[in-house]
DNA sequence: CCGCTTTGACCGGTT
DNA sequence: TAACCGGTCAAAGCG
C-alpha cells in the first residue's frame, strides 16, 4: 500500500512534469519520461515513432538513472527538436516477466464491469490492471475510441480519452497479444479532479517501477 | 435505454 | 501530386 501511494505519487508527479514540459517544450530543452526499466536507444527507437527521432546519433535520447520516492527509476531525456509537440510523452512499460498485464486480449477485451474490481484485486502485489475499466490505473475515467495497429508495431495501439467533461486528454497504449501492458503515452493534462473513488489507491500500472529496490 | 467497445472509413500531415 | 500512415470519427453492436 505504501509503494502503491508512492508510485501514485511519482505517477502524478511526472504526469505533471511530462504534461509541463510538453506544454513549454518551445522553452525547455528536453523532455523526462519514466522508464520502469532501462532501455536501450535502439529499443527505445523501434518502440517510438520515427517521428519522434530520427535515429541519428544527435536525437538519441539519455537514459538517467535517478532515484524517485526511494526507488531507483530510469529517466528518458529527449533531445527537443523532435516534434514532440503534439504527441506527449510515452511511458515505456517493459515488463520483464509479466509483472505487467492484464488487458485481455482483444476479443476478450471487453471486461466488463472491471471497473472496481481489478482495481481492488491489484492490491495483490501490485498487477496494475490496465484494462479497460472506467476508472484506469491513474485514477481517471477514460473511453476507447480507437485502435490500430501501427505500421512497423508489434501490438495494437489503443486509444482513449478522459471522459470527464471537457477534458482533452488522451492517452494510447500498446498491449502484448498475451494481454501483457507494453507502451503507454499520455497527451495533454488533466485539470480537473480525478472522479471520486473510494480506491485505496487507484494506482496501476502506469509505471511498472515496481523495482522495489531495497 | 444508456454507455461503452468495435471497427472500417475518413482526415490531415508527411514523405 | 499521390501514396502512405497515424489518429480520429461514428455507426453498429453489445451488455
Amino acid at each position: 500500500m505504501n509503494s502503491h501511494h508512492h508510485v501514485s505519487s511519482a505517477v502524478n508527479c511526472f504526469n505533471s512534469t511530462l504534461n509541463l514540459s510538453l506544454r513549454l517544450s518551445s522553452i525547455t530543452s528536453q523532455i523526462n519520461m519514466v522508464l520502469s526499466k532501462e532501455v536501450s536507444p535502439k529499443e527505445l527507437q523501434k518502440r517510438q515513432s520515427p517521428r519522434w527521432w530520427d535515429g541519428t546519433q544527435h536525437n538519441r535520447p539519455a537514459v538517467v538513472e535517478v532515484m524517485l520516492h526511494n526507488k531507483k527509476e530510469f529517466l528518458l531525456q529527449i533531445p527537443l527538436g523532435n516534434p514532440l509537440e503534439n504527441t506527449g510523452g510515452r511511458i515505456l512499460q517493459l515488463d520483464k516477466e509479466g509483472s505487467v498485464s492484464s488487458l485481455a486480449p482483444r476479443k476478450l477485451s471487453h471486461a466488463p464491469g472491471s471497473d472496481l474490481h481489478s482495481l481492488q484485486s491489484s492490491q495483490e502485489g501490485w498487477s496494475p490492471s490496465i484494462t479497460r475499466e472506467k476508472v484506469s490505473e491513474d485514477g481517471y475515467r477514460w473511453r476507447k475510441y480507437g485502435q490500430k495497429l501501427v505500421k512497423g508495431n508489434e501490438f495494437i495501439r489503443s486509444y482513449y480519452k478522459c471522459t470527464h467533461p471537457s477534458c482533452q486528454v488522451k492517452k494510447q497504449l500498446e498491449c502484448s497479444h498475451d494481454g501483457k501492458l507494453v507502451d503507454i503515452v499520455y497527451i495533454g493534462e488533466h485539470e480537473h479532479p480525478k472522479p471520486q473513488l473510494n480506491l485505496p489507491q487507484a494506482v496501476g500500472c502506469v509505471l511498472s517501477l515496481v523495482e522495489e529496490k531495497t
